[in-house]
DNA sequence: AAGAGGTTTTAGAATGATTCTAATTTGATA
DNA sequence: TATCAAATTAGAATCATTCTAAAACCTCTT
């Protein structure tokens, strides 16, 4: 679990790296890497623009959309691409690491599995492909939509 | 590499399932069958499209589409989800297995790595999520893509 | 206090893959 | 040949994301 100095320091990474970047830190890109820093439910879009108008509410979609590129560009946000749903993005590992998604109500959780030694290098020896980063998620029902399916097949 | 008799046993598979979904296998249809089993560059709606319009010009995108959905819920293909550029399809593996994705040329390669056996129940045991899938891939660039850059700094 | 010049923000338009819709075509069967 | 369901079509609708051009906002400088 991420304690309050961790979450600081997180913060305190994303805003050296967009001070390295040569961009102004507003009120609003502020908000935007307070949530991505404190979130562990991996917001899409629409939920970061939700929370900061709650702050800000003049704020509009182009300012995060603005802000998480910013992120994305100095390595400071991990996006989570789907096809079928919105984005969604990572601020507290912002390495690549293994999710579960859950295939009912699109939860998403992080998962704790250590990368095999050198497998990039490998797989580059093996195919000519110099790897950079990977991907892997792991699709299925979390727990609460189990249960939910158990109730509606006894009720 | 996939043998002329693999391809039409993997033909074989996705008729045997189309009709036992009871779905007329008409020619344009039979023909998306025909390109996705023989193809090993993971096309998508666009590239199916074009290629069964040499054969049968009056075809639409919506029939593709349609098709590939037949497929899909079928587990006849596999569809690899990109949120910045279209969809692929293997339809010569519908098992998830992992890729190795060309960040230049957005070339995709499949790519040979056993499955630790039993991660999906290990990986259950732990989060209690009920695991049915992965999606694995490799984000890099591909031989042909390193050889253009060299040239292009050395040129 | 005012102006200049750069950055940020905004609303709304544009984009592009995918899905939907309603009408038409097709093909098998009687 | 008439009927009927399934397949197909063109084009509209959707929706996340990106683009655009104008407006707002700072920070300096004078």
């Amino acid at each position: 679990m991420a304690t309050a100095s961790d979450i600081q320091q997180r913060l305190e990474e994303m805003r050296a790296a967009l001070v390295k970047r040569a961009v102004v830190i507003t009120p609003k890109r502020a908000k935007v890497l307070e949530i991505l820093a404190t979130s562990d439910d991996h917001p899409n879009v629409g939920d970061l623009h939700a929370e900061v108008q709650r702050w800000h509410p003049s704020t509009s979609l182009a300012t995060v959309y603005n802000t998480i590129e910013l992120l994305k560009e100095t390595g400071q946000v991990l996006e989570l691409e789907f096809s079928a749903a919105a984005n969604r993005y990572d601020g507290r590992r912002p390495d690549s690491h293994p999710h579960l998604v859950c295939m009912e109500c699109q939860r998403i959780d992080d998962l704790e599995v250590p990368e095999p030694e050198g497998i990039f290098e490998a797989i580059g020896a093996e195919t000519g492909y110099e790897v950079v980063r990977q991907r892997l998620d792991y699709y299925g029902i979390c727990p609460n939509c189990q249960k939910k399916r158990e109730s509606r097949l006894s009720g």
